[in-house]
DNA sequence: ATGAAAGCGCTAACAA
DNA sequence: TTGTTAGCGCTTTCAT
């Protein structure tokens, strides 16, 4: 590695060591009265903290970590920063894990296998204790890597059959169904159906749709999907298109709640009134579907309380609680529907 | 700290040792072979990486990191996980620093100054070499960390005279100004401002319509603000009270994209049309707003700019140039204003 | 309640 | 090109 100018120019490191020699004891003791307060006299104890205070000491976790084995780090890695659902998922991990004194990393892979494994190979090598994951899809060499780590794993959002440790989720396939069949119900028979950013998710979310669309001997045709991000702005392009090749539709699922959203406002542009002339349903159920005109029918996910639950299993795992928590433990947290609003008034 | 029963059960870590008993030769020469390959013969280099493939070795980068005295690791700090402007400043960073050989960690302070302080704490602990904060708020205690540590740091965002050491963003102040400036421009009278999480920077776009709104000698009434977070449902709320309260307003300008986004649904809930019954700017220019109908006016910021510069003197500090970027270094990236749409036909 | 010794896995500086 | 010697700062035993 190259040589670090501008860290040579900081103040010397405080240490447990200038710690204990100021104060005529060893480092041991001074490491016990910061961690183990109870194994140290009160005075000593003290007397410590004061010290330490004084001096600006900061504990180097490097150290403690290496030499403990470790490090009450666990790694959370998301597919998108700008997704709601995961700074919900992100949410309902980060106060058990605190509370238990881990602290949360948060990792980006921009939906990509390869820079997955980039990072959980980084995480492993900083000695993480734990790793949240999104989805079921990682590369032969990431089930290696967490397989010869012994790292604690949860697999996150999606069903998962055989996880690699415990999975918690919901059954994507079947939500994609449901709603479609409550769009079946209310007397829709011309249904489409866009797609972005075709993750594993959004597959079985189609699946569903098709399955409803098949049971109900109805055509699969008005189906437009795209590998592009999906955004509110890709949400009225793909209804542009969808309502000029299929003007007969007369309802449409959207794989997420911002490509909805942009429906909704291309009903706008085009002077469509919803649900009327066209009906409209996202999928996740975003604090926004609830902000929007009409409000926006969607399928709720319980993204908060699926972060919740990993949480409480990866504390269960770690704190050796082995039968309590299977290994191949999933766990499926369902769904719900919200209707009204865009799909029927 | 408490036991680790669940890592107790992996496979014994394979590290240099192995390696090099393995092959006869000595744990430098396979840190060597693997670091510093130019260093080591072709031969060597080709049997310790057959050799460190076959064991399955994962380095330690603790140990490499207490050893070496830095870790290649920078941390990002941003107040929240859902709001696109952090994500896209997120994307300018990665790149760069990628590409560099440094490895991004993410934070969330949700816009706390104590959760900002508690994980710096943290960060610091574990020994990173760079640090990108949002804003110029800091605790205390943070700034004394920062300053014992040594760490390179960057604050984004917004405007910063006198930056812990540098600083790049653009000025919310004269953003707000020139926005409202151009809607007093168009004829409007009744100007309203609705600001919701207000954060200093948000503060700083409300003195900005307050400048513009004194300047023009118009009545600053039409202010509604709430601490509460941001969303689309919220600015339909503030619209909606601000509507009632004050019935005379022509336009409004709202502190974020999301905020004028539900502003833009509670229009079309009133049946109001937009822009000729209510004009309605944001601030920020997501990509959203060019998926609204009408498209939402905003004031653009060059939120991936800023954090492909601050990756940029980032790297500089960590590399010595510092000649070449003084410590107290401010950088104004400026805005550019998304009009049309939302705020005239 | 405190200490002594040993070592976590790696890298830096210097030798050969 | 490779090896030797010393740690990095902390936590573990095991003693006392």
């Amino acid at each position: 590695m190259p040589s670090q100018p501008h860290k040579a120019s900081r103040l010397k490191r405080v240490t447990l060591a200038d710690i204990a020699a100021r104060l005529g004891v060893t480092k041991v003791t001074v490491s016990r009265a910061l961690n183990q307060p109870e194994k140290v006299s009160a005075a000593m104890r003290e007397r410590v903290t004061e010290c330490a205070r004084e001096l600006g000491y900061m504990p180097n976790r490097q150290a403690g970590s290496l030499a403990s084995g470790h490090s009450r780090l666990i790694a959370l890695l998301i597919p998108s920063l700008s997704n709601a659902v995961f700074s919900e998922l992100h949410r309902g991990l980060e106060a058990p894990l605190a509370a238990a004194g881990y602290q949360l990393l948060i990792g980006h892979t921009g939906y990509s296998m390869q820079e997955e494994e980039r990072l959980i190979e980084t995480w492993l090598s900083f000695g993480i204790d734990g790793l949240v994951l999104c989805g079921s899809r990682h590369s032969p060499r990431t089930r290696e890597m967490i397989a010869r780590s012994g790292c604690a794993v949860v697999e996150c959002m999606e069903k998962r059959e055989t996880p690699l440790d415990m999975a918690v989720g919901l059954d994507q396939h079947a939500a994609g169904r449901a709603m479609t069949e409550a769009m079946i119900a209310l007397g829709h028979r011309h249904i489409g159906f866009l797609g972005a950013r075709m993750d594993r998710r959004v597959e079985q979310r189609l699946g569903g749709w098709r399955a409803a669309m098949e049971a109900a001997g109805l055509s699969q045709q008005a189906l437009l999907t795209t590998d592009a991000p999906s955004s509110v702005r890709m949400g009225g392009e793909l209804l542009d298109e969808m309502l000029t090749r299929w003007p007969e539709t007369q309802a449409v699922f959207c794989c997420n709640d911002d490509l909805a959203a942009g429906g909704l406002f291309e009903c706008q542009r085009r002077g469509l009134s919803v649900p009327d002339q066209l009906a409209l349903a996202g999928f996740n159920g975003l604090e926004m579907t609830r902000g929007t005109w009409p409000p926006l029918a969607s399928v709720v996910t319980p993204r908060r309380e699926i972060g919740e639950r990993a949480a409480a299993l990866l504390l269960a795992r770690l704190s050796g609680d082995l039968d309590a928590t299977p290994h191949g433990l999933w766990e499926d947290l369902g769904f719900s529907l919200q209707t009204g609003g865009s799909l029927s008034s």
